[in-house]
Parts: C-alpha cells; structure tokens; sequence
DNA sequence: GTGAAAGCGCTAACAA
DNA sequence: TTGTTAGCGCTTTCAC
C-alpha cells in the first residue's frame, strides 16, 4: 500500500504538493500535476480517507436516512442518490431508522455525528428540532426529501395537486362518481401525505361542482391487498356504484383492477381506475397513472448538497417541488351510458 | 465537540484509559470505567471516526455491494445486513455496481481500497480473482452471498434442491405433466440460478419417472409479464397442456396466475402453480411457493463477517447453505381427472 | 508554484 | 491497572 511520500519521491516533489495535485486544491503547474498523476498511477497510490478525512475534516461520506429500504420507493431513491454521489466521488452510508425509537436516537448520537459523514440527505423523515439542530451545529448539510422540515432545504411532491390532476383526468372524460382509496390515519405520520392527496381529490371534485361524497372514501394500507379490498367494498354496492376509482398508490390501484374483474367488472369498460406512481408494474395492468420518479429524486437531493457543500454551483436556482406527470394508459375511459 | 483530552481531564484519568475505557480494549478497572463512561456522557463525547479509523486502523465500517438495489430481494438483504451491522456498531457503506465496467473498477480502485471499510459483503456479484485478491491483500475480509466465489465464504441458496423440492410437491399432489418456467441464458451470468433450478427441476421428474419434455420449458426475465406470456403459451396449446406450472420466482407465477385467468382456466382446479420467493404479494394471490429470507441472509452474511473480524466467536459452526421452505397455500392441487 | 513542518484526534506500545 | 509518548497518513498554513 504506497503512501503519499512514495509518490512524491517519485515524482520528486514534495508531500503538500502531491496533496494538491490529487485533490485540486492549492495552485499546482500543469506539468507537475502531470507528474504527481503519474506517479500516482504507477503506484496504485489512493489516498487513505481516515487519514485525509482527519486531517482536513472533510469525508467525502454522505450519510442518507430512511425509514424503510425494502420497498420499491425508498430503495429507488437511495439507488438514485447513491449513484450521483458516486459520479462526484463521495461514499454513501445508509442508516435504516426503521427499528424502535431507542435504536434511532443512537444513529443520531453515535454514528452520524461521529465525523463520519459530511452531510446528510433525509427521506421521508420527519426529524425533531433537536436532530435538526444538533447537524446543523456540526456544520452538517440536510437535506430533505417529502418534507417540509422545518429549516431544512426539502424537495416534496405537491401530493394536494397530484391528487387534483389525477381526479380532474377522471372528471374530464365525464365521471361524476369518483371513488377515492386513500392512506388511512396511521400513514399520516410522514408528512401527511394520505389527507394531502384527499384533499386535491375533493379540490377536484368541488372545483368541477361535484359533490363530495363520504362513501365514496376508504382509506387502506398501500398495499395490493389493501386496495383489493377497498375497492370490492366500494364496487360491492349496485346502485351507487362508482364509475371510477382514484387509488393513492400503483399497489392499490391495481388491486383494484383485480377486485373489479373478481366482480365480473370490466376495467375500464364499467370502472375507470388511476394510480400513483407509475411502477413497474403499472404497465403490465395497462394502468392510467400519476409517475413520479424516485431515482432522479435521490439525483435531485445529491444536486441540493453538493451545492451546499461547495462542490457543484447550479446554474438554476433548485425547484424543490419534484415533477410528477400523468400517464394514460387503459384502466380509463369515459364512463358508461346507463 | 468535546474530545477525548476533555474526558480524560473531567474523569481524572489520561486520554490513554479514556480510550481503553470506552473501546473495550485493554484492562481498565469497573469504577474508571464508569467514571470515563459518565464523563464522557455529561461532555456528550463521542469518538471521531476518522482519528480513531488512521490511529488503529480499523473504521467500524462494512461495504455491501450489490448489483442493484431497486429490487425486492436486494434492498431486503441490504436491509438485514445494515441492521445487524448496526446492532454491533459498526456502518454500512453502500456500493451499487449496476452501472457500467468503468464505474464498477472505479469502486473497486478508489473507494472499496480507500481504507474506508473493513470488510465488503458482495451480493450476487461475480467477483474477478484480481477483485478478489485485491481485498485479501489488504486484509479485508470478504463474504459473499449466491456464490460461489473462489476461495471466499459463500451463503448460497442450493438452488438445485429448492427446485427439486418445488417439483416434487407438485409430483406428490399426482401431477405428470408439470412445465417449468425459468429465467433465460442472459440471467444465467450470477452464479447459473435458472439453470440450476432448471436442473433441479429436471432431476425430480427423473426421480419420478417422468419424461423430460421440452416443450414444456419456457424462459423469461424473472418479470410478472414475463411470466404471463410464457404461461399463455404453455396453457395455450389445448391438447397437452401442462397441468401444473413451476415458476422460478413468484413474479412469473403470479403472471402465470393472471395468464391462467385471462384464458378461463381455473387455478388451482385446472393449472396448479408454484412459485419461489415468497413476497409480500405471494398470500394475496395465495399463491404457494418456495420461500426464502433475504432479510435473515443479509443478517447471517454479517455474522460470518464479525467472525473473521474477530468481533464475534459463534457457537456453530456456520451453515453455509441458506435455508429456503416450502409454504403450501391455494395455488396447488391434485390435477384433474379427464 | 512549491516546500517545511505543525498538527488533525486518537490508539497502542511500552514503562511504571 | 494506568500513564507517557510516539506515531497513524494526510492537509494546510506559512515561508520562500
């Protein structure tokens, strides 16, 4: 394992110059960092990142959070995250809060702070004032994704307009009685994001002077399951049935799909249904869907930190709203004559 | 950020026991520790990674590395191994290898040899002997999980006996013409899994007796969709049709499922099918397969890593074959009579 | 544009 | 059982 004084006895400079030339910092001639590089190459020499990250402070770590890793969203992001810091050189720790509070506050305690990480990208996370202020302190950038944190640059879906488009995609073929399945109250922890999708459905509907109907609401769990059921419960009655169905997630959507033909319904012959997400799935069903993009989220947030730690200057101020973009597909159409 | 002099100071001792006090290492009495123990908490000390890493040189930190992390199966095991990794102590730093062979020998080079880990968990990666090599020479231990990598310790699934086992279920309910759908040559580059469960599968029908037929062999990518068209073709054909399907993931025995339905066949009463996985969707479709437990591989790959870390001395010796079971839900039954 | 040298904050001999 | 002290391998002032 060579080391910083073989390369510059190679190179037949000295050890700060070295420094400089792999790191870019400090004014180097082009001919010496030519040298310097050679040398470099010629050894196999990699700087030892303890005793760099020591010596100057800087880790070239990034620590990222989240709440959960095995679930199609969540591991997206990080993919995306991962994969920017990696093009920019950094390393990427992954802290999985999923466990018990105790476990929790030790990740605080004694793994983010221990030097370890230059900064910090949170997702879906509602971090307390005292987490917030104890990375602040340390100089630490955050950032979030599905915000708002409080102080914190966050990049969020407008989960209320997303809703909005995805109900008004179903008003504009001719639908007036449009189901909502939704996130029930135990999944209004992470920034309320189940109510803020109700409430664009009702914006929607109101705004197109449809009355908002409580029957045609049911909350489940994101789940294909969930969905299954909801919409058999929803689809179950004769008279008042609904014509379409705005499911809160790609899963329940489809599971929708799957309760509406166990019901001998067509989709979207008798049932319209719109999702959100656009999984890999989604296509397969031929689901009309709301995508959003988790991987170019993580980029995103990569983009927002590296801003804040000197490394990137964006030439656009950032957008922290993410996009999110309808995709019409088959499980829509106009509603049928009766 | 108070340091280690601070400690020593406020506990009375030198920085020397403030360190042997809170590492472990070395004799230190119980009522030092204790006093080192509470000083340090009232200072809210914590060690810096990066002075501690350059000084005995040991980081506390374990690469994963996998080749994507977007999927159920490898977010699952990531997530087990950053649990238990963290359970110990110690960070998980996470290198996705998806991208292009530049960017997987830049991982190797520059961040893997970077004296940033101490130890690196490959996930279904097929590891080059230089790759390899390169880690042993520095020392760092290396396991791998859905080997077998040469001269590194390997979790495996024994893929062979986990398709044997799902064919013979399905010989056991009665079945004799039991089509088989698999992944594709382009899959078999990690460590040959559709051809072992190929083999696997072939080998049971020997055992019984039964013909290998090839026209009942279809692969596909893994994939719902996949799934679905291979299974259309196989339950198409109206005079020797299949009675039973082995699919070898629950994806493309859920596709299989769907496939099954569209063309008006009833699962189980005409098509009986069995998948391998066991995911979260498996119970809704009822749908029994062979279940595996990435989460518990992900935890198991740590252990073996401890070990040679010397952190950890286990009780058995490690059983290098991961475990995988067969759970018997609705999807399968005896075929019909005709 | 480059070099000398003083740390960065901790750990591990070694001595006591 | 504890203290003294010499590094660990780099980065970064400060001179030149």
């Amino acid at each position: 394992m060579a080391g910083i004084e073989e390369v510059a006895r190679r190179a037949g400079v000295s050890t700060a110059t070295v420094s400089r030339a792999l790191s870019g910092r400090g004014y180097v001639s082009d001919a010496t960092r030519l040298k310097v590089q050679d040398a470099a190459g010629e050894l196999g020499y990699v700087v030892s990142s303890t005793a760099s990250g020591l010596a100057s402070g800087r880790t070239r770590n990034v620590g990222v959070v989240v709440p959960m890793l095995s679930h199609w969203y969540f591991s997206s992001v990080v993919e995306g995250a991962e994969r920017a810091l990696l093009r920019h050189g950094y390393d990427t720790t992954l802290y999985n809060l999923g466990g018990d509070a105790a476990e929790r506050s030790s990740v605080f305690t004694h793994f983010l702070l221990r030097k370890r990480v230059d900064a910090v990208i949170a997702i879906n996370l509602e971090l307390t004032t005292a987490e917030v202020t104890a990375l602040h302190d340390l100089d630490k950038p955050l950032v979030g994704i599905g915000g708002p944190l409080p102080g914190v640059p966050t990049l969020a879906l407008d989960d209320v307009e997303l809703a909005r488009l995805a109900t008004a995609h179903l008003v504009s073929l001719g639908h007036t009685r449009i189901a909502h399945i939704g996130g029930g109250q135990e999944f209004d922890v992470d920034f309320h994001l189940p109510s803020n999708r109700r409430h664009g459905y009702e914006q929607a509907l109101e705004h197109a002077g449809l009355a908002v109907d409580a029957t045609l609401v049911r909350s489940a769990d994101f789940t294909l399951q969930g969905g299954y059921r909801a919409a058999k419960q929803l689809l179950g009655s004769p008279a008042d049935r609904p014509t379409a169905i705005f499911a809160a997630s790609d899963d329940m959507a489809i599971g929708a799909i799957l309760a509406a033909r166990d019901l001998g319904l067509s989709v979207p012959h008798d049932v319209s249904i719109v999702g959100v997400d656009d999984t890999q799935q989604a296509p397969f069903f031929d689901l009309t869907t709301i995508a959003q993009f988790p991987r170019r989220q993580g980029e995103a947030a990569v983009d927002v930190l590296l801003a804040e730690l000197g490394e990137l200057t964006p030439e656009e101020p950032t957008d922290f709203g993410l996009p999110f973009e309808l995709v019409v597909r088959g499980t829509t159409t106009r509603p049928p004559r009766d």
